[in-house]
DNA sequence: ATAAAATTTTTACGCGCGATAATTTTTGAA
DNA sequence: TTCAAAAATTATCGCGCGTAAAAATTTTAT
């Protein structure tokens, strides 16, 4: 049983003899003291448990150990997977993080600077709502303040770096193999898409069918906010019952409309699948954690999800470390990889 | 154009014309302040865009207006999105939540709770791994210091109130829908789950076929983690390459094994449906967010998200103004609803 | 108008820790 | 052993705000 607890950290300085500022040098960074002391802090700490009043502790630290990490949309399991990938990779590191979703909301978005700032944190992880859904002014002003690396979704200009995927490079990956394997694919997408990459995506892929020499055909459905799936459902429905599907092969913007989409083909009987008599192909980018579940498990291009977020962190220490500023905005693209399953 | 800021409370008590001690009442309570004064603070709020500082604000206060949020596994979109709907409603209520997931671990449930004790907070929203992945001695421990309500999974007696949806209710509705309309099902579900409300719905299942007097058969499947898909996608492969299906109608433990055990009947070729001609059925609990996405749509029991979110945190708002006692330990159960789809 | 009640102001202290400067001790190399 | 460099100690402030008590003011009731 352990000591009942100190009240504050002069009482644990003195029950584990040291002084009060070198424990407190201590608990902001262990390596700044001599071994020999730090083993016998970490001894006290052991006996005694004790823990630094946070509150207290950055009152008057110029730089925190906290770290914001902002997502525009948690329930989407992307971003919940690449948000705990960002989380664990700061608590190794010593930092604090405090995640956050937007919810789809630019509001909320802006609450959530609000709420950043009076965190004081070393630094920001952020995947804003993108360029037509954030409030570019605002975030460029919160950018100033605190150091913010902007990840999966890019504003021109804002933050001190960028760390994502390459849209152009799914899109030409997912295309080709396509076009290689039989017939080139329509489009599918949505009119006013929540998630900015989707633009990226449309403009690679006209820019691949004109490259290759081929028409292209978008087919573009109604519907708005975070809820693809029933977005790709419904336009799925709607595109077949009426028959406007120009090919046989379908390349869906994101693995979410996919299996929207695929869930309209099994329930009006359209056979789906790579090597299927008469059957359509539909592929798709992201690698959406559900995407292997699909029926049939669904051809895409995968994010790769951990070197992004290892980038994105490692930008970011380099950016604390650096003092707030890096001088250069840089900008780095993780290829994505093709992932062959059944559809396609 | 707002003011350049103030760097403390003074200065924006002495620009607004109130002192401080008037100010920081409002902070701490807006309704603790003459409506005319609030005016006056809020019309000055508006002119000069002053924040207080939430460390030395939550220094010496008694009790801060955090609220904690914990949840086991952010990335399962049950808890996703009921943890969004969490979060509103505090933010709502004037108070600041702070989301936590221990991504299946252990070890991670332990540190969040440390960190929480950091944060001071008025109240802790928590859902733990539950009765065998979670350190009971520890979390009992917290909730001696922190107000808390468990909601999903409950841990007898911790805990001031338990929140969360009926199991037994769960099983007994979807076995009698399944029973009635056709022949009674064997329950999938995994030999060692993470998921602590599968031991309830187990032995709901049991209990239910025997009070229809019926003969009970579990199909258990290995794996372990919280990639339930996985789990399902494989032992079903096996389950049905090896013939071991015991009947015709399958009801699993959770929609993610079902989505999962769907992929495998798909790429078995094996149909599924109600009213399928040789088909079999297949149905669920949850109501996860792509439970309508699955090949066919998944019967399913819902969770009734809305009622879950809001009474816990009605009983955390309770608790906090009764001081961190309810004398009694309450445990709420929110009866579920049958979705009736394609696949049972 | 006057007394009583409610609210605000004034004044002052303390919280727990970060930070600094001056002093003393320890370390490690010559 | 000697001495300079490195590290720890002592002493002392200040951060921004919560909080408490007493005095002054405003509001409400009579």
């Amino acid at each position: 049983m352990k000591q009942p607890k100190f009240r504050n950290m002069e009482e644990f300085a003195a029950a584990s003899g040291i002084s009060r500022p070198t424990v407190s040098k201590y608990f902001n960074d262990p390596d700044s003291v001599r071994p020999s002391t730090r083993n016998r802090i970490e001894a006290a700490l052991e006996k005694y448990d004790y823990r630094p009043n946070m509150f207290a502790m950055n009152q008057n630290r110029k730089l925190t150990k906290n770290i914001g990490i902002v997502v525009p949309y948690l329930a989407d399991p992307f971003f919940a997977e690449i948000a705990r990938n960002l989380q664990e990779r700061c608590i190794l590191a010593g930092f604090q993080p405090t995640l956050f979703s937007a919810h789809g909301k630019q509001a909320f978005e802006n609450d959530i600077l609000d709420s950043l700032r009076s965190l004081k944190p070393a630094g920001v992880l952020m995947a804003p709502l993108g360029r037509r859904n954030s409030d570019r002014s605002e975030i460029e002003k919160f950018c100033k303040d605190v150091p913010t690396i902007l990840f999966d979704s890019n504003i021109d200009g804002v933050g001190e770096a960028f760390v994502g995927s390459d849209n152009v490079s799914f899109v030409s990956q997912t295309v080709d193999y396509l076009t290689r394997t039989g017939e080139s694919p329509c489009f599918f997408e949505m009119t006013e898409p929540a998630n900015p990459n989707a633009f990226k995506r449309h403009d690679a892929y006209l820019a691949k069918m004109e490259q290759l020499g081929l028409e292209p055909h978008l087919i573009r459905v109604e519907g708005q906010g975070w809820d693809f799936e029933r977005v790709g459902y419904l336009g799925g429905l709607s595109v077949l019952d009426k028959g406007l599907l120009p090919t046989r092969t379908v390349l869906c913007s994101n693995d979410r409309l996919a299996i929207g989409f695929l869930a309209a083909c099994y329930e009006r009987g359209v056979r789906v699948g790579h090597g299927v008599e008469n059957g359509l192909r539909v592929a798709s980018h992201d690698d959406h954690p559900y995407a292997r579940y699909t029926c049939p498990a669904l051809t895409t291009a995968a994010h790769d999800y951990e070197v992004v977020s290892r980038r994105a962190v490692e930008s970011l220490f380099e950016l604390i470390e650096s003092g707030g500023s890096l001088g250069q905005r840089k900008e780095t693209l993780v290829t994505p990889r093709l992932v062959l399953r059944a559809s396609a």
